[in-house]
DNA sequence: CCGGAGTTTTTCAACGATTGACATCACCTG
DNA sequence: CAGGTGATGTCAATCGTTGAAAAACTCCGG
């Protein structure tokens, strides 16, 4: 494919300019120079050369979607979301798996890849986001996961105090007094967040708050969420319900639950949040807190075109997904 | 981020030649000056631009990675770890979803993304794998997925008729007799490929055929899985084991076969073939085919960046990647 | 048939990094 | 001290595309 601009404008019998503009929607135009060129491309096969073009025009039409790993399944789906949504607006997204990695993070906040993308649509794990200042990045930044109220950044995020309260007041509601929390330690300030919901729900409904029944490291995954529930069915007075902070986790508690001969929701009652779709497969089916990622994947992007062409308004926005809680079997639904 | 190569040269105070010396390891150079100009390099933050790099080079270093939807486990896990493979070589890969449609695999195939990308590591779903051929892209190409004798690529897959073949046996050898194939169907060929091996499992264990027993259209799914299982069980005779062309159609299928009031493996006996992540932490967890992601991913990747490098043998190379039969709780493991 | 107002098309020079041919030096060696 | 070697610099060209500006063309009224 060595096509160039030059071949398509011989063969059209115009100059190189001619079919630039042609491609780019110059207005003035004749029909007939139109057809012509748009004949030549057809026949030569001609796609422009992105590099050439970005080189020039500054712009590439790529954005770096920067998350901790692709194969978390609340990640995978929402980059299949992010992905699709920059597709339909002739946008291709770059996914960047930083694993966690402190220095990772760090490269995609310094104008990575060469200057190839436009913009990052970031979902931090290590990196502290009240951190992140504009200082430390030359391209517009849009940013996912727990809200911060010092931030620099456009944003998009879930109301996950309001939410971890909903998920919570749900186990209250179908009778249960002693429920614990799993991943209260998480990245970023997930944990933190998620907690004072948690908290706040406990609170409202009377209970007391039982430290021995806040588990959970940094770790967010099926394992970290299997060895939290063990943890907590080893204490003196287990609980009869656990919010897990993701699904993931939840997942793995239910696994937990099973290995020691237990069930859900009987003995423990179970909520994640995220609505992965494992979660509607598994035996018990999840409850769970369902964001629309669809919502959450067609605004960030939007939002990051907007800065990017530089149309957005001056002021940072912060964008809250609708969610809505879904009861399934783990909680008895 | 305007770092140049020029404002390097002058911030170390040699020519930008000699800066483009160091950064690409031409070997007289004094550990003096590299010092210097690698001392700039890092006090300006500067990063190569990637387009005209490329543009000059003719190299990118990126790769496209096609499959058909990233939010699938199997092909979340296969991005994760081929990007990982990738980015230990230093090229970045970018992951391209078809959504199983053939327009979008066709646009993989015609040297898609505008010359930007090196090459391409292709998991074929609609497009019949022996109509591709070397004509249709000009870019270096592996294959992924089931292997067809006729191909012109290189390529890298599991010996699936093998595979199915240990998986059937696994099921005869723990007693059953009436044994389903869930995903004949399938896309791409690995319906017909599984099914060979399936069927010559049965034959040598003495089992008749049952074309009944033989269900799943092209989809791969969770919700194909449990309608095919429904469909099983609606039989006059159901099944007593079922071999479910992936794992995620045989957690649909444990999933259909809990809603009707049955249980795996007293009443039937599943498997199924990925192992996924999610199905080790199903209940029961899932037995499967599971083949070495990791090995598969790096070989992949060396294979494209030889053909890319030109230094690869001339003729197509045909890998086949080392698999183990997993044995959990849905065959009484 | 000319001048001017558009409209359409072309010319020219970047964008930033790389490379090749060659010119300089500064040393070192015999 | 001539000649060789190693290290760096100069200069110009190149990759394919596009913005700015200039040139060529069309059309119309006078």
């Amino acid at each position: 494919m060595a096509t160039r601009l030059s071949d398509v404008a011989a063969r059209a019998g115009v100059s190189v300019k001619t079919v630039s503009n042609v491609i780019n929607d110059y207005p003035h135009i004749t029909a007939r120079t139109r057809a012509k060129v748009e004949a030549a491309i057809a026949e030569l096969d001609y796609t422009p050369n992105v590099s050439a073009r970005s080189l020039r025009k500054g712009r590439s039409d790529f954005i770096a979607l920067a998350v901790p790993e692709m194969a978390s399944p609340y990640f995978a789906e929402l980059g299949a979301a992010i992905s699709r949504a920059a597709k339909k607006r002739g946008i291709t997204v770059l996914i960047d798996q930083t694993e966690g990695e402190a220095a990772a993070e760090k490269l995609v906040l310094d104008g990575m890849r060469g200057q190839l993308i436009d913009g990052i649509i970031f979902s931090p794990i290590t990196t502290a986001p009240a951190r992140i200042t504009s200082a430390d990045t030359a391209k517009p930044l849009v940013l996912l996961g727990e809200r911060h109220p010092g931030g620099t950044f456009d944003h998009v995020a879930v109301d996950s105090v309001q939410a971890s309260f909903d998920a919570t007041m749900h186990l209250v509601s179908i009778g249960r007094r002693r429920i614990a929390a799993i991943g209260v330690g998480g990245g970023a300030g997930t944990g933190s967040v998620r907690r004072k919901g948690y908290r706040k729900a406990l609170k409202a409904a009377g209970l007391e708050l039982d430290p021995a029944l806040e588990v959970g490291g940094s770790g967010y995954h099926r394992e970290d969420g299997a060895a939290s529930m063990r943890e907590l069915l080893a204490l003196p007075e287990p609980p009869d319900a656990v919010f897990c902070f993701n699904d993931l986790m939840a997942i793995g508690a239910l696994r937990a639950l099973t290995d020691a001969g237990l069930s859900a929701p009987e003995d423990v009652a179970v909520i994640g949040f995220d609505d992965i779709e494992d979660g509607r497969y598994h035996s018990p089916s999840l409850s769970t807190i369902s964001a629309d990622k669809e919502w959450l994947a067609e605004n960030a992007v939007a939002l990051l075109l907007d800065r990017i062409a530089g149309t957005g308004e001056a002021d940072r926005r912060d964008l809250t997904v609708p969610y809505t809680l879904t009861i399934r079997e783990s909680t008895g639904g």
